[in-house]
Formats: structure tokens, sequence, C-alpha cells
DNA sequence: GCCCGTTGTGGCAGTCACTGTCACCAAATC
DNA sequence: GATTTGGTGACAGTGACTGCCACAACGGGC
């Protein structure tokens, strides 16, 4: 019942040929363009039919995206661990740190990535998609950070919004950063973003 | 040169045309949900070839969407109106006040057609690529509601991420409102959210 | 009345992402 | 060694969308 459970062999080999075939799809995406890219010439270039390429990644955009699910986990991980002294904005941008680092670690890789995210549509709209896991997965904890809800309120829309919003503002410092072709350090852009909307 | 140019016979016919096959296409819709419609079945009941169909939307989601694109430019015109007195979180609420009373105009149809958003995940989809267009129309007018940038600051990231910050919170509240079946008015949960994030 | 370009239309074939089904093969299990 | 099990490829199909082409319908100039 371990949240991780032991990889076993089966699981590991699956995750092993969905790196090799995404590695080469990244190449082909970055060399020729998301959308002139068919599905057609990735398992070509992998060795493999189209029908199992649909078998390791549920659509062509998973490709790209499929990491973002396990991020957005690990995030709002960091978000649970912020103290509660902290405001819902801090917490929030205190937790969009990991983001930060990693996209420090890695700046070449993430231009491109998200230079592939501005200019392809529909992994544009995959990827906001996944981000309204996000704020599923982070309202919950920001919550905490927040004043109880007037009364019975079934449904409070306040943590929904303030995840939605620090979301928002995380996605403009990334486009931002990406316009000034990583010149400007992206922690310096996301602050700027955040402090807009809201006290730090 | 007039922005509205005199509509013309040839563009009136045209929307007479997009009216009446939408309308048909939204009954359709409305019936057996929006995935489950096809093009051609939107055709056959509008007696028009699928050929003819692309000619007057650009796409199935467009047959909902298509209004987005000029209520986007309301928007903005009313944001445009704001006295700059007043904060841009504050002037982008007041401008916000627009949709709000064409939500609370036709409820019922509003609830349908936010039901549909909420259902159908391509049509989540292309409704916030069109919010991304109201970002890039809201954020200049939000810039007169701020402090001028530091410097010769090439690309302010703030205006952006207001307007960005400001439409998570409309989406929020009409997912809200949804959730709600419409019982607890629009206004006051945009209101909730969106004090939530910044002061009013 | 006739030629004319312009504009809207349907039909047809094609592309591309994605799915259901089925038979096959290899390795694990009994 | 027979049998189950999971991964695989081939094939056909769906559904959104596009390019192309031929064919009206319309209006103006002659």
């Amino acid at each position: 019942m371990a949240v991780i459970a032991e990889p076993g062999l089966r699981e590991r080999t699956r995750r092993a040929v969905q790196a090799e075939v995404a590695a080469v799809a990244m190449d082909l995406f970055a060399r020729n363009g998301f959308e002139h890219t068919t599905v057609d010439q990735i398992v070509a270039a992998a060795g493999m039919s189209p029908r199992s390429f649909f078998r390791y990644f549920a659509s062509k955009e998973d490709v790209v995206l499929g990491a973002e699910e396990a991020i957005g986990q690990w995030v709002a991980d960091a978000l649970a661990a912020r103290p509660k002294t902290e405001s819902p904005w801090q917490a929030a941008r205190r937790a969009f740190d990991l983001l930060v680092e990693r996209n420090d670690a890695d700046e070449q890789r993430n231009l491109i990535l998200r230079r592939m995210l501005a200019d392809a549509p529909s992994l544009r709209a995959g990827h906001l998609k996944k981000q309204s896991r996000w704020q599923e997965l982070l309202a919950p904890h920001l919550a905490n950070h927040l004043p109880p809800p007037p009364r019975g309120r079934r449904l409070d829309p306040r943590p929904l919004a303030i995840a939605a919003a620090a979301l928002a503002c995380l996605n403009t410092a990334q486009d931002a950063w990406v316009r000034e072709d990583g010149r400007v350090p992206f922690g310096q852009l996301l602050d700027e973003s955040m402090t807009a909307v809201g006290p730090l």
C-alpha cells in the first residue's frame, strides 16, 4: 500500500520504452515542430506500430505533457508543507519555488519546451487542461491558509480562485520568460507577476 | 473605414445562415451532448453540406464559442471606460459587470452552455484559448491603472498577470455558479472569488 | 439578350489523430 | 509440455477538417 509501489519489472520496462519513445519524439518535435510531426513519423523513428504508440501515450500531446501530472502533485505537497502562518498567496509563491528551481536547472531544455507550448495551440490547450487539475490539487491546501468560510457554505470558491489566479500568474511569468528568451530570471518574473496581483 | 462597417447584404445573409445553423446545432448539443453530436448530424438537420458548414464555422467548437471573440472586445471597451483612479483589480471587476448582467439576463441558457463547457474537454480547451485572447485585450487597459514600470522594461508582465488572474477568478466563479445550479447569484460568487485574491 | 468575373455551394478524395477488434507471439506459470 | 497472460502489430473504421474542382447564381457592362 506504499504510495510509490515497488516499480516491478513490468512497470519499469514500460517506463523505459515510454522514455525512449518520448526522447525520439521530442527530438522530432524540436526539429520539425510539434504540429508538423505526425504520429506515423514518430513511430517510424522509434520502430513501433502506431497502435502501440497509443498504448504508451494517451495522445500525441501526452508525449510532451505527460510529466505534468506528477509535477502538480509535487507542488501540492510543497504547498501542504508551508507554515499556516503564511498568507495563501505567500504559500503559493513559496510552493512554486520548486518549479523555479526546476526551470533554472535546465534552462535550455525548458526554453525549447515553452516555445513549443507557445507555438502549438493544441499543446497549449492540453497544458491548460492539466493545470486545471493542479488547481484542484492546490485548492484544498490553500484553504488551510484562509479564515474559515462564513458558515456551512457547501462550496467555497475562494481556495479555487486563489489557486487559479496563482497558476495564471505562473503561466504569465513563463510566457514572459520565453518572450525574453530566458534572459530575465524566471523567479523574478514570477515575483513581479504575483506581486502585481496580491501582496506577498 | 468605420470600425463597424455597414453590414452589407452579403454579410447580413451570412450572419443569418450562421445564426440559424448555430441554433440547430445548439439544440442537438443540448439534447445529445456536444461530443456525441457529429458535424454530419448538424448539417443533416440544417440542410447543408459538411463542406459548407466549415465555411461558416472554423470548427465545431466555434459554433458554441463564436460569440466570445466579440464579448471580449466589449469587456475591453468597458475596462477602457473605467476611471483611472480605480485600482486595476477594481476596474477589472467593474468591467466584468457587463458579463454578470449578461449572465443574469438569461440564466437558463447560460446554465446549459456552462454545463456543456464543463462536460466537453475540447470545448473547455477552446474556451480557454479564446480567453487568452481576452487577456491580451484587457492587459493594455489595465496598465493605465498601474504605476509605470521601473524603467525602460521592454515587457512588463504585470498587466498580463492581473488580466490572467482576473480571468481565472471569472472562470472559477462561473464554475462555482454551475456547481450551485445557479442558485447563488453569479455576481456574488465573482465578488467572493476576486476579493479572495486581491482587495476590491 | 450575352459575356463576364465574383461569390457561394456541393462532392470527392485525402490527412491525421485516435479506437475497437483480432490474431499472434513470447515469457511466465502450472 | 500445455496453458494462461500481457504486449504487439495489422486492419478497418470514425470523425474533424482541408484542398480542389466543377457548377450554379448573381450582377454589371456591352
